[in-house]
DNA sequence: AAGTGGTCTAGACCACTTG
DNA sequence: AAGTGGTCTAGACCACTTG
């Protein structure tokens, strides 16, 4: 299976960008213009202009053409951070317990979500954190094994996950929801909590270059975690 | 200029969605079976379930087809929106039931966070958002005076207060923290749900230029809303 | 008038999943 | 084998912006 020809031309223009060799507010080639640059079809051209679009690389405007964006800065509200680091940076002891660190097989819904087959083989691994002894999150993660074949092989007691997949496929993406639910009795267990106590509820779903990394799952008892942000306009 | 067919198509689908004709989890037609429903070429077909997936409301798999996805709203956590507007760009209804809507005198953390002295008067309000007639926003917010004199005499049922503020105090800064809680009696009344069951719980304080306009508590139910980001590097 | 992006067609071949 | 989505072509007409 090659690179499709519109990713082709994403990369070159990409890769002009960040060799500055276009900058922003600057024009790029017009549809037209790449597909007899690149030898294909004008929509073959326009896709790749779509996709940067979409991606925040490009800004297009009928009749005038397709423009470099600014980089647009990341907002301290959305960054994702490894939750050892988060503690360390309170003060506070973190520590760890593996629960599960496994290789398993793929449900038809994890299979969608990480771009595998249903029935594929995925690692799997179930861990909770704690912030001086008190746990505060309890972490169910699967991850793609083409992305981090030595998954299996960490330690995850000095290292996260979060921190070794940062590492060996760096975050170009991610996509989270979070949501309120009960402590069913596994999680209180493991949190130390009562059961149907309130919980916050993060999945997250993060992208390297190559695609869906892992698929997390972070629970937290509601009355020791909460998750801020700053926004600035 | 008429309206796009591969938009009419997207429509289409997004209304028997929320109808309920389609379900979570349902197949949807597939791009051919939609380009001989609509008389239109595969490819105008292909682009609105192509966009319908980017907008997170179908899952696509090739192969296999593409479903419907998990339909809980879902709203941002890096953007501050109007309630109203966000529902209303989901295709629903917002209604709302003012219940308290009154002047009263700052306790001490209110004056705190507010920038005021103890014993200070605020507007008070407590409203409750439907999304279609159903609960999803339990708001209660109390406001400083000097950046929203005329907040008591406004008609919330037709302009939000976050509508409303954001006119006469333009945001330049908010704080907000996320957390889970169970709900209690009064909340539970309030929103339709069972007493403790599991609650979003947003705490908003709103900056504008001349200081701290509100302060903002948005209680909602667990099973029917979730917050969302997506990130890019 | 010439160029841009926006929409659309009617084909084609492919990889993938299921019966 | 039949159906699905993924990629791609070589055309077309359109609305929009600029010289």
């Amino acid at each position: 299976m090659s690179t499709p020809r519109y990713a082709t031309i994403k990369e070159a223009l990409r890769s002009q960008i960040s060799q500055g060799i276009l900058s922003p507010g600057d024009r790029v080639s017009s549809e037209n213009q790449l597909a007899a640059e690149f030898s294909v079809s004008r929509m073959t051209a326009r896709r790749a202009l779509l996709e940067l679009a979409e991606d925040g690389v490009v800004l297009r405007s009928q009749g005038l053409g397709s423009f470099v964006a600014d980089n647009r800065p990341i907002s301290s509200i959305t960054q994702i951070r490894d939750i050892a680091e988060e503690i360390a940076q309170r003060g506070h002891q973190h520590s760890c317990h593996v629960l599960q660190q496994i290789e398993t097989s793929a449900d038809s819904t994890n299979a969608l979500q990480l771009g595998l087959k249903p029935g594929e083989r995925l690692f799997y691994s179930e861990i909770v954190h704690m912030e001086d002894g008190v746990p505060i999150q309890h972490e169910t993660r699967r991850v793609n094994p083409r992305m981090a074949p030595d998954y299996l092989a960490q330690d995850f007691a000095t290292n996260t996950p979060s921190a070794y997949l940062s590492a060996v496929a760096p975050l170009t993406e991610a996509e989270q929801s979070v949501e309120a639910t009960l402590a069913d009795a596994d999680n209180a267990a493991t949190l130390g909590t009562e059961k149907n106590s309130a919980c916050l509820k993060i999945t997250r779903r993060t992208f390297s270059e190559r695609g869906v990394v892992s698929l997390a799952v972070l629970i937290h008892p509601g009355d020791r975690y909460r998750l801020g942000s700053h926004i600035n306009y």
